[in-house]
DNA sequence: ACCTGAACACCGTTCAAGT
DNA sequence: ACCTGAACACCGTTCAAGT
């Protein structure tokens, strides 16, 4: 029997499960048709071309990703908590979250979050221009942190070499500095770790 | 008359150029071959296939991106002024640092700059993981920041509605926050004022 | 050793033609 | 209103054939 009528939701999720499993190239015309079981040209009817299916789940990315709790007795634990919760947010679509990005729509993705930003650095005493900068550095931090480890997820080799850079120099002096920098990194750690330091030199730095 | 014997050196420069003015997306080996006045199957005798002239165009950013000299007095300054040189470092190239990054060599490609990061935190008092941990924060933070601010770049429109947003809620409250998050984003200022919090942070904090 | 064109299997997209 | 296949202009890559 033939299938059941196209519906534009239908090709969204289709394009949604294909770029969340393999990643935006992985999205051909004729592949997700082969998916769905129609002609590639029926796709165009529904969702004008690639271009605007990949806006199209870029919105609704946007739209999904929401606010996240601020736990913690302090300002600065708060807003540490935010970030840990976008993190964790972000690192759950890597893919559309890159795409976001692409659109240059990171700004727009992060507003539910913004607020509660803003309100916690109005709490620790900051304001204007100040408390602007400290909001945007904290969301800059937090998707830099993420690209940045994403794609040392998909690392190939470990370039050798490393290692013996670091035990002929400072070796000596501090082995163990030499170890953590000749090893993998701890990503979780070094997240929690910087995102305090920033936060509370943020909170605390003198003026302008 | 028929052109010079193409050399291996010709096609990496052809494609150099090609990706430093439009992107790894504008490289497709039958424009490089029009460049050259070359048929396309010769551009495979010398460099193998399009994914390892990528990879040729990596190395060779990697060995480019030098040392960054450390300036000022206090550790924490000099710190935030190898930062800032490897960001201007790092923006003048973005496809290829974009390309050194989807490849997992951005740790390799930082080796140079960890050595001195590593002598001033040192300077600090740093030692064994804390030292590491600090090392590594600065360099994530500020290729992240490189990453975000390079896609922020080409952001279409300022997608509108933001402004009433912030001038609804806490626009009354706190106007010059509202004005500075409706507002474009200051890179630079936001870049050196993040890298101090985040170095002043990384610096003076509590045991891990 | 180096270069070539023909050919293959893929793309996204358009369009006239169907129901 | 919705779907279709044929066709176009692009890809990267292989390969047998040239010099």
């Amino acid at each position: 029997m033939a299938r059941a009528a196209l519906t534009r939701e239908e090709v969204l999720q289709a394009a949604a499960a294909l770029v969340k499993q393999h990643g935006p190239a992985a999205l051909t015309m004729r592949k997700l048709a082969a998916e769905l079981g129609t002609a590639v040209t029926s796709i165009y009817w529904h969702v004008g071309n690639r271009e605007s299916l990949l806006d199209a789940l870029v919105a609704r990315t946007v739209a999904d990703l929401g606010v996240v709790a601020a736990r913690g007795r302090t300002p600065a634990e708060r807003i540490v908590s935010v970030a840990r919760g976008l993190r964790r947010d972000l690192r759950e679509r890597p893919h559309l979250v890159a795409m976001v990005h692409e659109r240059g729509l990171t700004e727009r993705m992060f507003l539910p979050v913004q607020r509660s930003l803003v309100h916690e650095v109005h709490a620790a005493g900051l304001r204007g221009a100040r408390a602007a900068d400290a909001v945007r550095a904290v969301q800059f931090h937090v998707v830099g942190f993420v690209l940045v480890e994403r794609n040392r997820e998909r690392a190939p080799v470990q370039s050798p070499g490393e290692q013996d850079l670091w035990d002929a120099e400072t070796g000596e002096q501090d082995p163990a500095l030499a170890r953590s920098l000749g090893g993998p990194v701890d990503a979780d750690r070094l997240f929690t770790r910087s995102t305090r330091a920033l936060v509370a030199g943020l909170l605390t730095a003198d003026a302008p």
